[in-house]
DNA sequence: GTCGATTTGTTCGTATGTATC
DNA sequence: TGATACATACGAACAAATCGA
């Protein structure tokens, strides 16, 4: 290597890339929280220097993220996105059964461990009956076994699970992934093996879950 | 109600997100795939009827996203979005030890469910041996431990649990996570439990991990 | 190596619609 | 009703990077 200059491949930031960055830095030291209103968006011109459509295209941005809320006439705001997001479903993506089965798999597995962590809480039995009972189960499996899961996962400490596991789940039903599948067992086995706090046979359960085959097209 | 007027609270649709919308059917129509490029801006300012700027807003919101990649003086190009995002990540953002926990959490997960599935693979015991012995370890637990999930990760079908957790791991190192937990436990003893396929005692382990003190600060 | 065409990067000015007072 | 503040949207202009003749 004869000069000093740098091989790497990496393109120059560019303004809207800084932009966001400057925003998110303003508003951490601003601690702005949610609902919070931030300078106009000629303020933030004048402020970072550098022009509207720049402001503008970082806003979008992180108003496609979550982050930001803009509204005509009154003006930005802090916004809290969510903890995960999947792109495709931003997009509203047509995505394939390879695809779509991916997904699935995460589904059950956050469906599992939000299970897990529910019978983990310390309730009594009683309680988790009670707790329950609330729920009205219609017999169709895709409906009640999610319904479930919700409700369940909204007790948990951590609110993530619950976060990633409908991130998943709407991708699977705006893709009718659910009826696609060939499911040959009950959502009351589930229901009663959970009331036991029968940890072994869930697992056989949930393993079975994410083992279906595919409903062959007629 | 007297009139047939709409009293949903929805804001009217913005350019930028209608640009998205049809650049999405647009590449999923023309099916161009990772690398194809797409129209110039000013094509689609042509085609789509709206002004440049509103183009760029919508581009460099799906640029954000993985989605597109414009290069000065070439043009922009599909890309392939990876199927999760941590949107604190992307925006570099500090995170407080709550969130962190629970990503952190959710990282666990994801570990337990790589090794699972690695386990269940039907990979001999020999295979195992010879396949992990190409790691060399350092000793160091939260250096040792993520090279082990990132290698067997990579020998799954579902490439999905990998990105989940790479997305998850990432926020937690730039963030100095790790350093912040009292670890009580030798990464060796993962090792072995993986290799004698002991499932019951790794079970243990991870149910350990997940449930580490944190650092008291000095 | 230079020139010219193409394309994105960036800025500025202007007009319009909307919310608030 | 009017005035103000603000986001929305458009179009023109120039800079910078890339590529091919």
């Amino acid at each position: 290597m004869k000069s000093n200059r740098n091989y790497q491949v990496q393109q120059p930031p560019k303004m809207y890339q800084q932009v966001i960055t400057q925003l998110v830095e303003y508003i951490e030291s601003e601690q702005l929280s949610e609902g919070s209103k931030i300078p106009t968006e000629r303020n933030l011109s004048e402020l970072l220097g550098v022009s509207r459509s720049s402001i503008r295209e970082g806003i979008r941005s992180l108003e496609l993220l979550g982050y930001l809320d803009s509204r005509q006439g009154e003006g930005t705001f802090v916004s809290n996105p969510p903890p995960f997001l999947i792109p495709p479903q931003l997009l509203k993506q047509q995505l394939d059964h390879i695809y779509l089965q991916n997904y699935y798999e995460v589904f059950i597995m956050c469906s599992k461990q939000i299970v897990s962590l529910s019978l983990s809480q310390g309730l009594t039995n009683k309680e988790l009956i009670e707790k329950t009972s609330v729920l009205n189960f219609t017999g169709d499996f895709w409906s009640d076994f999610p319904e479930w899961i919700e409700f369940i996962a909204t007790g948990l400490q951590n609110p993530f699970f619950l976060s990633l596991w409908s991130n998943n789940y709407n991708v699977l039903v705006e893709n009718d992934y659910f009826c696609t599948l060939n499911l040959k067992v009950q959502f009351n086995v589930f229901l009663d093996c959970y009331l036991e706090r029968n940890e072994a046979r869930l697992k056989e359960l949930f393993h079975g879950l994410s083992k279906l085959d595919k409903l062959d097209p007629i």
